[in-house]
DNA sequence: CTTGACTCTCTAGCTAGCTGGAGAGTTTAA
DNA sequence: TTAAACTCTCCAGCTAGCTAGAGAGTCAAG
């Protein structure tokens, strides 16, 4: 048997994952959540996996993944559609394409590094390495 | 003395780089691109460092970086406002978060791994490892 | 000096991802 | 049973980052 867990209220919810109720119900409008049910008078019961949800979805989105793409993760997760070759090679792709951003985001560091010190990197700018006057907005 | 680069007009710029000519015009009226002069009759004209410019916005766009703060990076890259304490720490600052963000996206590459192979990853729903029918949209 | 390709500015509109407010119903604790 | 706190739906509005169109001027080739 499964322990019961007892279900959650959304502000509840929103409060303990640090996501506005807004937003929670935004998600749920766009598929990416369930609310597991209603009370009789309609209010939203979450049970607490949402929580993991919710902390996936706002690492994702923050990496740079769009709420349809995280959408279709979750769908291969949760209610299983896998392999299927067609989802699979999209699963690649993206592994790929994080592979490339890491790339990427290492050349970007160095290049801000370049920046902080002494810098000389981004488009090249020879005759240049003064100090600057305070801040100019 | 410097090779007279000839100047750009803002169609030849778009061709080359791949950036619509509506965004360049944006990109300038936000400053993050200066059109080096214009002609006569006030059509722009770009010398070719706009490419390189052009390259870095894109990429780093790509990475997750808003247009301010490549504009802040830009800034400081040519026209110098550098150490500045306050600048320096923005930039250091930046750098930590990019580590954090590998550390991230390894993270999260492995776990659209994990969903590829078998899976379990993301929040567990242990009872489940079947093979999906088609899809569902 | 005309024609066709280019460019200008201005204003408006679009998508993604939220966020705010109105007006009304629900829950719960006193 | 009533008041405070919560929640519901609906609809409007906001920021970022573009993108489209109108109407007009510019440039270069012939």
């Amino acid at each position: 048997m499964l322990v019961q867990e007892e279900p959650k209220l959304i502000g509840n919810v929103a409060k303990s994952s640090g996501v506005p109720i807004k937003t929670i119900r935004y998600y749920e409008e766009l598929g990416l959540l369930k609310s597991s049910a209603r009370t009789e008078g309609g209010f939203r019961l979450f049970n607490s996996d949402v929580l993991e949800r919710l902390h996936f979805i706002k690492r994702a989105q923050s990496l740079g993944l769009s709420l349809s793409e995280i959408k279709e993760f979750l769908n291969v997760h949760d209610g299983g559609e896998l392999p299927c070759e067609h989802i699979k090679i999209k699963l690649e792709d993206k592994i790929k394409a994080i592979d490339e951003q890491i790339h990427q985001l290492l050349i970007l560091r160095q290049e801000l590094s370049g920046l902080v010190s002494g810098w000389e990197t981004i488009p090249e700018n020879p005759e240049q390495t003064i100090c600057p006057i305070i801040e100019r907005n």
